[in-house]
DNA sequence: AAGCGTCCGGGTCGAGCGACCAAGAAGGGG
DNA sequence: CCCCTTCTTGGTCGCTCGACCCGGACGCTT
């Protein structure tokens, strides 16, 4: 085993732990199995993390970071076009790495009930809730148009319309049916511009 | 402890199981606390079940037939207003029973990853898919309309709402923001009708 | 080259897990 | 009445888990 920084380590402990995540599922996520994932002594892992739970903050922070950016999606000419280009574009992300949402699912899941964890699932939404509202005022900006909801409600929309969707795929992996369903929500969103 | 025919001690350790995974999550659903749970000693678990699995299996089974019923929802006159009953009606069992969700939910994130249960979570979504299309199929009878959009397509729109709003919700159980996010998901879906 | 903070790693502890067993109690049918 | 099926029960096995300890090796500083 070279010998690497602690930070370091941390980093590839948390590149492992997803790893094991994605190809095991949540349930095998153990401390033993990180370890074996990065090549590493069991004891590492509690030189480099004080519990289990720190580490799972980090994968959190650090799948999270690598989420979809709004900011980076060539709009289209109408709203229309254009909430299907942010649609498709976080569709695109889902799919290049197709691991990453169950992952961050799990995760969800896993804070829910665990003391201590609550707020990671509850800062994950918040950053969900705000990606999606800076796609759309994005979207009214470029567009010249004005939303005729909400912007909070109609994040939160957008918000379960890609959580909804991305969850049935993940049930039944079909694909082409998931792009159709985000591409409709897509023209029932822009309706609801003035 | 009363003598009990094994069917219906099956039947209390499906029911305890399910206040263990309601209260406490779905990791602390061992068999164990479901035994506890039903004030039964641990032997009675695989007397009556032949793995965790089976319960696991059973217990899917049971909740989902608790599921939501669309052909006991009172249809509005128009479109808009039955898909509105139809999603306020699913909204309030999910309030009557908070816990049932995030169990389903549990369970499927669970099969998926589990071998010998994938096939559980492909069945709740077909069950979900067949639930949205016979809803949808009786609000255009009803309000004598067709749909402009392939009926599986809107089926799967439906799960993914329904589905999108109420993770959101599990998070942050911000009711009233969930309510209004499937009213309006109920107009921007009434306009697919002719 | 000596010293010291940083990092490695084998080994182990107690708890909790699913699964199982053998013995015993209940109770209905012959 | 006894027997035999059905159900109950305490106990335990083998295993994996998170957590931890401590001796030792590294390599930078002085």
């Amino acid at each position: 085993m070279p010998r690497v920084p602690a930070t370091e380590r941390r980093r590839q402990l948390v590149e492992a732990a997803f790893r094991v995540a994605a190809r095991d599922g949540f349930g095998a996520l153990t401390t033993r199995a990180v370890c074996a994932e990065a090549g590493a002594p069991l004891a590492i892992f509690h030189y480099c993390f004080a519990s289990k739970q720190e580490l799972l903050a980090e994968l959190t922070e650090q799948t999270m970071s690598a989420l979809f950016d709004p900011s980076r999606v060539e709009l289209g000419p109408d709203v229309r076009s254009s909430l299907r280009a942010v649609l498709r574009a976080y569709w695109s992300t889902v799919q290049e790495e197709p691991q990453r949402e169950p992952v961050l699912m799990a995760l969800t899941q896993h804070a829910l009930h665990e003391p201590g964890l609550e707020q990671i699932a509850v800062r994950q939404y918040e950053a969900y809730h705000r990606t999606a509202r800076a796609a759309l005022e994005l979207i009214a900006e470029t567009c010249a148009v004005t939303w005729t909801l909400p912007l909070p409600r109609l994040a939160r929309m957008m918000v379960a319309v890609t959580d909804g969707v991305t969850l049935a795929w993940l049930v039944d992996r079909d694909s082409a049916a998931a792009l159709e369903a985000l591409d409709s929500f897509a023209d029932t969103l822009a309706a609801h511009t003035l």
